[in-house]
DNA sequence: ACTCTATGTAATATATAATTTGCATATGTT
DNA sequence: AACATATGCAAATTATATATTACATAGAGT
């Protein structure tokens, strides 16, 4: 699943630990994530996008490769 | 969580049993996500948005209770 | 060189999404 | 009445998202 979370997050100059600590999953959790090889709970991405000021679609609609 | 799906799906004419098979779930699934009872994955969430013609926004995006 | 922070990654354990099976009811049809 | 379809719901099982712990490296600062 491949997502513009890093992306976004570097822009808010956030690291990994900061974004996991405020969505209340671990550090891994995110860098899996950004790193496209997890597959996210519903309520997990919509945490993300919240702390990120995105939406569901900013973050994971059709992102190309 | 609640969402849209039920109500998309209705429109379509669509019934749980269908859905479910093209997403390649069960229909028990789809109706725990429509009763909102459910933490889907993103992946599950993406196929049902793409099968109802909707995206993410459309169905999981901040909906009201 | 050393220390600290940020990140990548792997193994094992735990929580929970999803399956399977079964039974219930409501509705439509013959 | 009998039968089929759509849905709701519950218990037990399986698959997998996430946690935990640990070790690695790279960069910035002192």
């Amino acid at each position: 699943m491949k997502n513009n979370v890093k992306k976004i997050r570097m822009k808010t100059s956030m690291t990994q630990q900061q974004l996991a600590k405020k969505v209340g999953v671990t550090r891994q959790t995110i860098g899996l994530i950004e790193k496209g090889e997890y597959n996210p709970t519903l309520q997990l991405c919509v945490a993300i996008a919240k702390e990120l000021d995105k939406t569901l679609d900013d973050l994971f609609w059709e992102v190309e490769e």
